[in-house]
DNA sequence: CATGAATGAGCCTTCATTCAT
DNA sequence: AATGAATGAAGGCTCATTCAT
C-alpha cells in the first residue's frame, strides 16, 4: 500500500519531469502528450489519470517554472540592501541553472495572454514585488529605484536567456549589483 | 497591371499583418492559419499562394520581429559612447512600442530551439554584437562592460515585457543609461 | 461553378444518407463517424467541413426522421373525420416504409432526454397535436377521443416497430380506423 | 458469512440498479461504466468482478426491462377475453410506472439489431405471443384480431412513451379495452 | 470483495496542405 | 489571384478492460 502510494507519487512526478523536458524543447502548446508519455515511459492515458487534461499538466509545469517563489522567498526573509538583491539574484540564477528550466522559463513567459496563471504572475511581480524590492534594496520606492529593480530583473533574465561563457555566476552577480549600486 | 501588382503586395502584406496580430495573441505555433485568414479577410488557400507553407509565413513574421535591425542599425552608424547606447535603447523601445510587437517578441524568443532563425539571431546578438556594443559604448571589451551591455538589453527587454506605467520612455532610457554609466 | 455547387450539395446529401444508414444500424451515439465517412465514400474530415461537428449531423438526421411533418402536414390541410386519420396513417406508414427509417425512428425516440430536439418533438406531438387530432377526427376533445388519438399513434408505431407480414399497409389502416370508429 | 453473502447480493443488485438509472438517462451504449460505478458508490473494477464485462451488465438490465414476463405471465394464467387483455394492460403499465423503467424500455427497444436478446424478444412477442393473445382475447386468430392485439400493444407503448396527464391508468385501460371491443 | 493504477483501442476534432476551377 | 472542396496526419481525450495488491 505504502509502496504503492510512493510509486504513484513517483509516477506522477516522473510525468511532470518528462513534461518539463518536452515542453522546454517543443513549446508548452506544440508538444504532444504522446511525447511526454514516451519520455516518462508511461502510456498516454496515464497522464490523464493523474492530470485530468493537458491544461492541468501545463499549469503544474508553469507553477514550477515561474520565479515567484524566488522573489517572495527573499522578500519574506526580511533581508535589506545588498543582501536582498544578492538573495534574489543568486536564487534566481540557481533556479534556472538547468538548461531545461531556462528554456521553460521562456516558454512560460511567452504564454502570457494564453494562461491566466502567467498573467497573474506578471502582475504580481511587476506591480507588487518590484516596488517592494526597490524599497528593500535601495531604501525608498522612488521612480529611479523601481527602474533599477527592473534592471536587476532584466539582467537576470538576460543571463538565463543565454548564459555568457567566460563569466561565472558569482562574478556576474557582483558586477550587476555593483553597477546598480546595491 | 500596376494597380494589380500593388494590390497583390497589399494582400501579401495584409496577410503578414494579420499573422503578426494572430500569432502575437495565440502563439507562433498554436494559432491556426484559418484564424490568420479570417483576420486578413482572405481565404486560407491564399496564404499558401503567397507564402507556400506555414513555416515561411512564420519565418517572415519572425524576421520582422527580431531586434537585429535595431542593434546593427545603430552600430552601423558609427556612433560611440552614450549616443550609441541611446540609439539602441530608443530604437528598441520604438520598435516594440506596439503591444502586438511586444507580445510577438516574446513568442519569437520562446521559439528558440524550434526555429533556426531565432537561434542564429541569439548567437548574433549575444556573441557578436554584445562585445561590439560594449566596446562602442564603454571603450573596451572588458568582462564588466560586456555584462553592462547585457544589462542594457535586459533592461530594455524587461520594459517590453511589461511597460511600467508612470514612467515614460525617455525617462526610462535616461535612468538606465545613467545607472550603467554610459 | 454551378456544377460545383450542385456537387457540393450532392456530397452533403450523400453524407446525410450515409449517416442515416449507419445510425440506423449502430445507434445515434454509438456509430463512429469514420463509418459514416466510409459509407459515404468521403474522408472523415469532410463531414466536419459540411456539418461542423457530430452533433449537427445527428440533429439533421433527427429532423428528417421525426414524424412532425406527417402530422402537421395532414392537420394543416384542413381535413376532418376519417380522411384526417387516414391521411396521418398513410403518410406515416409511407414515411417509415423503408427499414432504415424504421430503425432510425426508434433510435431517435430513444434519444429523449439526450437531444432537446426530440424532447421538443414529443411535447409538440403529445401535448399539442394529439388534442387537435382528436377533435379533427372524432369531433371533440374529450378524454376518450384523446385516448383514441393515442391509440392511433401507438398502432402506427407498433406497425413500424415490426411490420406484420401477411397484412398489407392499406388493410392495416382500414382495420385500425374501423376499430377506432374514425 | 451469511451477512457477507447478503451484502454481496446487495452490492450486485446496487450496481444493477445504478446501471438501470444511468442507462435510462444516458443510453444503453453511451453511458460509461464509470458513471454507473459512481452512482452505485463502488469502484469501476467491482463492476467487472460481478459482471465480467459491460455486455453482461447491459444484458441483465435488458432482461429486466423487456416486457416478456408481463405477456407470458398473463397468458400462462389461462385467462380469456377481457380479463386477459386487462391483465396484460395492467401489468404492463405497472411495470413501466417508474420513469426510469419507461426511458429504459425505449433504450432497449432501440437496441434492436445490436442486441440479439432484443431481436429475440421482438420475435417472441410479435410472432408468437400476438396470435396467442388475439385468440385468447377475441376468440380467433383472424387478421383483424391480430391487428387489434397490435393496437393493444401500441396503445400501451404510447402510454409509456409519454404518460398522459389528466387520465389515470385505470381509465386509460378501460377506454382502450372498450374501443378494442375486448 | 474491493480498489487504484495502468493500458490500448478508438473516437471526435483540428489543421496544414492540395487541387480543381 | 482567389476560392471552396477535399484529404491525411495527428492530437486530446474517453472508456472498457486488466492487474497487482
Amino acid at each position: 500500500m505504502r509502496a504503492n502510494a510512493r510509486e504513484a507519487i513517483d509516477t506522477r512526478e516522473r510525468i511532470l519531469r518528462a513534461a518539463m523536458k518536452v515542453f522546454a524543447m517543443h513549446g508548452l502548446f506544440k508538444a504532444p502528450l504522446s511525447m511526454v508519455a514516451r519520455e516518462a515511459g508511461v502510456s498516454k492515458s496515464l497522464i490523464f489519470w493523474y492530470y485530468g487534461n493537458r491544461e492541468n499538466l501545463v499549469r503544474e509545469v508553469v507553477e514550477r517554472v515561474l520565479p515567484l517563489d524566488v522573489i517572495e522567498g527573499c522578500v519574506g526573509k526580511g533581508l535589506k540592501g545588498r543582501s536582498l538583491a544578492e538573495c534574489v539574484a543568486r536564487r534566481y540564477l540557481e533556479k534556472y541553472e538547468d538548461a531545461t528550466m531556462r528554456l521553460l522559463l521562456l516558454q512560460v513567459l511567452s504564454a502570457r495572454g494564453l494562461l491566466g496563471l502567467v498573467d497573474e504572475a506578471f502582475r504580481r511581480i511587476c506591480v507588487e514585488m518590484l516596488p517592494v524590492l526597490a524599497e528593500g534594496v535601495w531604501g525608498e520606492r522612488s521612480k529611479e529605484n523601481i527602474v533599477k529593480a527592473r534592471m536587476l530583473f532584466g539582467s537576470l533574465l538576460c543571463y538565463t536567456l543565454n548564459p555568457p561563457n567566460g563569466i561565472d555566476r558569482e562574478e556576474y552577480i557582483r558586477i550587476i549589483l555593483d553597477t546598480l549600486g546595491a
